[in-house]
This record gives C-alpha cells, sequence and structure tokens, in this order.
DNA sequence: TTATTTATGTATCAATCATTACATAAAGGA
DNA sequence: TCCTTTATGTAATGATTGATACATAAATAA
C-alpha cells in the first residue's frame, strides 16, 4: 500500500527531531528556516510538503516534545504510591531532563515560545495551554491523594499544584542559567521541603 | 551650561521608559525597530543617536527596569529583621510587581531575553548576569542571617537561595499564564513553607 | 509507453529586519 | 551675519525573514 507518487526522500521522523532540537534550543522565533532546513538538512520546499509551514511544524514538535520528553516526567505523577512520592520524582525527573547532557537544558514548553500574539493557535498561546494541563495533572494527583486518605480535604490542592508548577517553570530558567543536575535536584529537594506544611490543611 | 548644538526635541527618560515597557512585554527579540520608535513617539536616527543601537538601548531599559522595578523587589532583603522575613516580603513584592495593573506581568529580567548567543555583551547574557546577581543577594542575606544567630551555620545557604530564586523565575512564567496576585501571593507563601525545613541545618 | 501524482532543487518572492546617508533645521559661539 | 555642532525627517541601504513558482525527477496506474 504505497502511496502514488515520488516517494519522499528524507525520514520525516527524524527530520522532525532535528527540528524540534532547534526550536528547543532556539525557541520559535530565533529559529529561522535556515536553522530548520539546515539541521533537518533538507529544503524549504521539502519542510512545507511535509508540515505545512514554521508554525505546523513548531507544533509536531511540540507533540513529539511531550510525548518523548514530557512522558518521562508526567508519568511519576500516576506511578508513585503517594501524591508526595509523585510529586518528588516529578520534580527530580524534571532536574534529570533539564540537565540532561546532548541536550539543550531547561523545559521546551516553557522556553519555546514565551512571547507571541494573545490570538488563539499562536506558538506561544500552544505552550501556555500546556503548561496549565500540567498543574491541572498536578492538581489530579493531588485529589488522588484525598480520596485515598493521604492528603486532608481542607488543604488548598490548588495552591500546592500552583507551587510546584511554579517550581517547576522556574527550574527552566535556573538550568538555562547553567545550573547543574545536583543544584537543580537540591531545588527539588527544598521545595519538597513545604510538603508537610502545605498538607497540613 | 547647555549643550551646543540643536537641541534634542524628546524627553529622553520619557521615550526610555517607553522602550523598556516594549522590551518587556515582547522581549528584546520580538521588539522590532518599528515598535520601539513607535512607541517612543520618534524617528530612528533619534533612537541612534540617544541609545548608539537597538542593543545599546536595551541595555539602558534593563538598567531603568533594575533602578524602578526590581529595586523594591530587592530592597525587601536588607530592609527587614530577619532573612526569613527578607525573602517572605522579596517574593511577596515580587507577586506584586509581577501582576501589576498597566504594566506587562512577570520579570523583564527573565523575560525579557532569553534565547541568544552564548558571547559576551549579549542581551541575553546581561540579562542571565543579572538573574545569578539575584542568587548572591539572597545569599549574602542568608550569611548576614547566620551572622545574627538566626541561621545555623550548618545550613545550605547556597541551596536556600537558589531554590527561593528559582521560585522567583516560576513565577514569571505563571504570572505571564494569567495567574492573579493572590495565586501568587499563595505561592509565595507555599515556597515559605519550606522555611524551617531548609534552615534546620 | 503515456498519464498522473508527488517530491525535490534552484531560484526567487514580497515583507521586514536593524541601520544609516543625506539634506535640512535649530541651537550656541564668534 | 557666518561657522560649527547637534538633532530631525525622509528615504534608502543590504541582509534576512517566511514562503513559493517552476521545471524536473521518481514513483504508480493504465
Amino acid at each position: 500500500m504505497l502511496p502514488k507518487g515520488r516517494p519522499r526522500a528524507f525520514d520525516r521522523d527524524a527530520a522532525l527531531e532535528r527540528a524540534m532540537r532547534v526550536f528547543w534550543q532556539k525557541g520559535y522565533d530565533s529559529a529561522s528556516m535556515s536553522d530548520l532546513t539546515e539541521a533537518m538538512q533538507i529544503n524549504a520546499p521539502s519542510l512545507y510538503a511535509a508540515f505545512g509551514s514554521k508554525a505546523g511544524l513548531f507544533r509536531a514538535a511540540v507533540e513529539l516534545y511531550t510525548n518523548q520528553v514530557g512522558r518521562r516526567i508526567k508519568n511519576a505523577l500516576p506511578t508513585a504510591a503517594t501524591a508526595k512520592e509523585g510529586i518528588a520524582d516529578f520534580l527530580k525527573q524534571t532536574a534529570i531532563s533539564h540537565t540532561h547532557p546532548g541536550q539543550p537544558h531547561g523545559c521546551m514548553v516553557v522556553l519555546g515560545a514565551l512571547h507571541g500574539e494573545e490570538g488563539a493557535d499562536t506558538p506561544c498561546s500552544l505552550l501556555r495551554e500546556r503548561r496549565l494541563e500540567n498543574v491541572v495533572l498536578l492538581r489530579e494527583r493531588l485529589e488522588r491523594g484525598v480520596r485515598e486518605g493521604e492528603l486532608s480535604p481542607k488543604a488548598d490542592l490548588q495552591q500546592i499544584a500552583e507551587f510546584y508548577a511554579t517550581v517547576q517553570h522556574g527550574m527552566s530558567i535556573t538550568a538555562r542559567d547553567g545550573a547543574t543536575l545536583d543544584q537543580l535536584v537540591k531545588t527539588a529537594y527544598a521545595a519538597m521541603a513545604a510538603w508537610e506544611g502545605l498538607t497540613a490543611g
């Protein structure tokens, strides 16, 4: 069941992964078509035929990032036996990912497109939605903790979720500034020192 | 003692403040000369005569931001009687500033130029230096706390400083995502819940 | 073969970027 | 008045941006 016309001469997935690296490192605006086509080792018409536009390529890159890099971090939440362990591992996995050798430091969802038009379907709004989804994931894990008796029903789960999401956001900046894995792990550990006070209800 | 030639027809300080707003809102790269000259209500040659270049204008804008917006935040540290109160107010002032009506949300030092060349004297490296200076300020306040008997000499002051700096970084992202003053104040309060655990030594 | 369909490489598009010539205007000094 | 100095507005600079036109190449279908 081969498609009709001339077959594509490049590996779409490999090219997308290279594009993701460029967006991750330089951000949407600073990543030029020249940067992208050079890294993907294709010409502009091939890029447009495969991804539609620069914005379309970015959307595909964000989805790949979410499924590849983001998955390990988010997976910590449902896997752990308790909300406390889940969030602790969530932050630890963030520290590991944000300082992983051979890849850009910090999170693409935080650093990939901070400035941009407020309108819908912009690269900026796309990433903001992902960040807000992250807060929801944290809160839902906390809600499970309440259901399972780990946490008091009086605890302000939204506050706790926003606090740890904010710490995670900040770790991207700190990682870009040159922090080591050890430093970020210590920051994650420091954030967990607030746990008892936050969940006292 | 007036200067010799034709006098400047615009208010340099007022124009600089308008430029600061543009850089603060859009970031260095996304702020075009058209954006800047329109906001400053001058033409490009006047901008270059007064500030040398776009990068020179940015440096001046960052210095204005530091002396104007940043001062209130940093002033919390030496003013407070204790390191704990100082950092608590530091975060609270950050929350207030980052959600202040009528000005861009989040911190210009964090959001103003995240991507850019690694070389020296770039807008990106300029802001990174300011962020690292912030960590030093926090650590120095903690050191004072040790000298004054508030904190144990065994406490990991660098860890504590980096943690609260990271929280502050994250608050810029969260503020840009639409968080309210109340939400950010709660996050600041949550971060202070870690204090006892962090300073136990 | 011939027709159709899709991909590729070259070369280019208009738009925008930061920056600057250049002529003119407005001040002080002689 | 005339000279020097600085500022201004217009207009344009070369470079780069994201996106395409076009001819050609490589596949399937008839």
